[in-house]
DNA sequence: TCCTAGCAAACGAACGTTCGTTTGTATCCT
DNA sequence: AGGATACAAACGAACGTTCGTTTGCTAGGA
């Protein structure tokens, strides 16, 4: 009946992702494991280290996702659809680190928020090479601007959370196939 | 010196896009305005009338800028594009509603939040509806989905809010055309 | 002269956090 | 084996602060 720091980050992770960082307490959150508010002090400092804990953790799946996508070797058309099925997996395996990481970062205290901007360039990053690639070695048109097109397909990606479900009829793999088709027919040449 | 209903609600906005509705006060809204926090009920009844106020706003933008892009004649494709200019021009003139709409939303108690969501249905049908048309008329390609197709270009067009900065090299109609360009060609037949 | 915007003060509730204490459970010594 | 020791987990009460809101009053403009 014990718990641990683990099962503490999880569940802020669950109210962040639902009510956000300041429509949580600590009593809400106590509440959630069936311990009071005071309790959870035994396994963290304070709110605000939990938010870092979940924010963290949803940037560290997305560097991970794609650092396996960017070393796929082939054609760059192959690695985004890579990045594409990644950052799919990513949300989807881990929605309430990552609707925080998404929506709450803006409360966390500057120090840790800088490091977390930075996190999510060298991301948009990744989307960004690829494209360059692609540009580079023809498959995609050359009037592709890498970095627009990295945030448009980010912002479709991103969105996602907001309304897919998984149960309906649209698998996830089919989903990743419907984003990256319609955008490598946005992009390629021809 | 004297200030109106209409004041609070837009420095309400203000401060809600900033801040979240959670992460602002009454008091801090009255500072905004060089008031005490208690003042603000000479105006409103209360907090949540503010957020009700804000967002509705918000989505009334949307749906007017919609009901003119629909009313185009012509092809789909170019109201299509009426759709996305019209969109980002609701966007970056009225920030501060949109990104309440878009974001704060949620902290809306149940009745308006129905209103809201309902809303939001009506204007991602706009989309459908013309993407549907092009379908329909042989200059989409027929296994458009145009649910999907709707639900990506909206992804984008409120993403913008997000990263776009009006002041830079790329104004609103070049970041228009950009994002009606690229959709297009994932559109297309041929 | 009345109406309204605003202030000052206060309300009860909730906030994040700290405190002293209790409980259960290992660990070690004999 | 059994009793003392240590520790982590949780409790319950309280801290000072902030929250949204209410009340009663005052000053100024129509």
């Amino acid at each position: 009946m014990s718990h641990s720091r683990e099962d503490v980050i999880s569940a802020a992770g669950r109210l962040f992702a639902r009510d956000g960082y300041h429509g949580t307490s600590m009593r809400d959150l106590g509440r959630e494991l069936g311990l009071l508010g005071s309790s959870l002090y035994s396994h963290v400092q304070g709110k605000q280290e939990l938010l870092v804990a979940v924010v963290e953790r949803g940037a560290g799946f997305f560097q991970a996702a794609a650092d396996a996508a960017l070393a796929v070797e082939g054609p760059a058309s192959e690695r985004l659809r890579r990045l594409i099925a990644g950052h799919l997996d990513v949300m989807l395996d881990h929605r309430d680190e990552v609707r925080t990481y998404l929506n709450e970062a803006r409360s966390l205290e500057p120090a840790s928020r800088e490091r977390v901007v930075a996190a999510r360039d060298r991301y948009e990053q990744a989307f960004r090479t690829v494209l360059k690639e692609g540009v580079a070695d023809g498959s995609f048109r050359d009037d592709v601007d890498p970095k627009l097109a990295g945030i448009f397909v980010l912002s479709i990606l991103n969105a996602v959370d907001r309304w897919y479900e998984e149960d309906g009829g649209l698998d996830r793999a089919a989903l990743a196939s419907q984003i990256a088709d319609m955008v490598e027919r946005g992009l390629r040449t021809g």
